[in-house]
DNA sequence: TTCATTAGCTTACAAAAAGTAACTAAATAA
DNA sequence: TTATTTAGTTACTTTTTGTAAGCTAATGAA
């Protein structure tokens, strides 16, 4: 095997993850807690969990307790996670020329 | 579930794919014969072979057969296919900027 | 005419990841 | 004490990947 660009393919381990493209869509909009996120999105608490703690782990997502009753978490976007704003920018621009309404199912 | 675009959604299904993000890394460079990418990427040509056809229905790629011996098969990228290159190249900036050197692996 | 070679797949099977649903923990409130 | 709420975790089934061997069509060499 060659020379791709280690960075683009560690970078593209990340982002096309199942599930990172529509949780950074929903970050990128503003914090958001763990049951919110559940229900906005077709995902399971379990793999949410998963890819939360991936992206912390990454340093692209922040995880904020408040200790209140009930205790509420919240996730938001570090820096390095708003930087991937054009990205997700591009792929919605890309959607809106390219994908046709019948071929959403 | 509530109002995620669902041409994002579908766009996302469709990138976000395993080893997708590469093959169109490899094709943005220009057209590609089978062996080729098969050599050049960690994939074995089962999964090539998928997601190739995968992206061919999708208009994305575009398959070539050459009647020459041996036969030579080229993929290229179609207009909707080339037109994810802000995508990609974003995605490489993003990587430049923020994947550091060690966490590579 | 038979055998080997080459490219581009396909098949069979084991391993890893995702989907689903039920369960747990901590902190109150009633 | 029992119930409620959020944020998960566990156990288990199904789907997707990874890996390696095999297949097919078109030559070209012996």
């Amino acid at each position: 095997m060659s020379e791709l660009c280690p960075r683009f393919e560690k970078a593209m381990q990340i982002i096309s993850k199942r599930w990172v493209g529509l949780i950074l869509f929903e970050l990128l909009d503003g914090p958001k807690r763990f049951s919110e996120m559940e229900s906005n999105l077709p995902i399971s608490g379990r793999l949410l969990s998963d890819r939360l703690k991936m992206l912390e782990k990454e340093g692209i997502v922040i995880r904020h307790i408040y200790s209140e009753f009930p205790v509420r978490i919240e996730y938001s976007l570090s820096k390095k996670g708003e930087s991937l704003r054009p990205v997700i920018q591009d792929i919605q621009n890309w959607a809106n020329d390219w994908i046709a309404e019948e071929e959403v199912n």
